[in-house]
DNA sequence: TCTTGTATGTTATAGCATAACATGTCAACC
DNA sequence: GGTTGACATGTTATGCTATAACATACAAGA
């Protein structure tokens, strides 16, 4: 459960790092994040996180929902789209709709607004901060008199590890 | 058909313009992109160009379909789908994930990298040339050694005209 | 205690997308 | 002309994604 240095995970963000560490890093500041906010991070809603958080992969909603079945939560599909719905709502997750998916957020409570990487190959998906992309976005939204209120940026492609393997 | 300043149509890319003109425009471009290629813009390829084309909306897969069934086209969904895919796959197309839909491009065969803004509103959708926002996404990608292959760029909020009578 | 708001659970259904296979069409080649 | 192969279209069937609508439970405050 917490071994560390675990190196099965498809993820990593791309990068080598103790995602025991990681993952418990950023549950812990999601709870923070929801306290000092009146947001409640039920058990469902918690475990919801925490499978999220398993893997730097993007889940579909039903796989997230069998594995809260697993753990004894409602095993219909509104209970998952529900908790998933509120993550999303508090910033503790991200929606991929290019994968029709859900990942775990890796900043909670950091305001950021978040570019998102997915391999094709080994489908990780990596975070990454792109304020000069908002930026450039506000821009392009200010010239034909547009106001923002929500934004999905999303990269296709290879990421190091299978870019090197495929070329 | 060709009736020069429809004003019944909620998009216009947010500005009044001659539609008409607009869609004809681009039809004529995208066969000549297609010409140039190779690639055979068949008849329902063609039309559902077309139908796309009759509004700056998003259309559903399904809403292409019922249209190109009227007109003597299969009417099962991959009928749509496939002609959509192909638009898309030579960029006469975009496609919308955050909407589950599509929308004709307005630049084919010009080299871009296209920004989505969706009003919330009137469910219009312009496509801003975004070459900024791509330069920006390079780079971010560039920095964790990504190679990209694709992108979705998509801000949902609310054109000028919403953004008005909602103020 | 009662009320109110929020969360969860369940049933049912709507909406989006594709696999797999059959048929048709057209051009290149023998 | 007939054959072959590539591509396009049509159809059946099914799978995946998402939500509406309603029922139940539970906690916080009047």
């Amino acid at each position: 459960m917490t071994d560390p240095r675990r190196s099965s995970d498809p993820g990593l963000a791309f990068e080598a790092h103790d995602h025991a560490d990681c993952a418990g890093d950023v549950l812990r500041r999601a709870e923070a994040v929801s306290a000092d906010r009146g947001a409640r991070l039920t058990p469902v809603r918690r475990r919801a996180l925490e499978i999220l958080l398993e893997s730097h992969r993007a889940m579909g909603a039903y796989e997230v929902l069998e594995r809260l079945a697993e753990d004894g939560f409602g095993n219909q599909p509104p209970v998952a789209y529900r908790a998933l719905d509120f993550l999303v709502d508090q910033g503790l997750a991200h929606r991929i709709r290019r994968l029709n998916a859900f990942a775990a957020c890796m900043h909670p409570g950091e305001a950021h607004s978040p570019a998102f990487f997915i391999c094709r190959s080994c489908s990780a998906v990596a975070e990454a901060p792109a304020e000069a992309v908002r930026a450039a976005m506000d821009s392009a939204a200010a010239t034909i008199g547009f106001s923002v209120e929500r934004m999905n940026i999303e990269a296709l492609g290879l990421c190091p590890a299978c870019g090197e393997t495929a070329a």
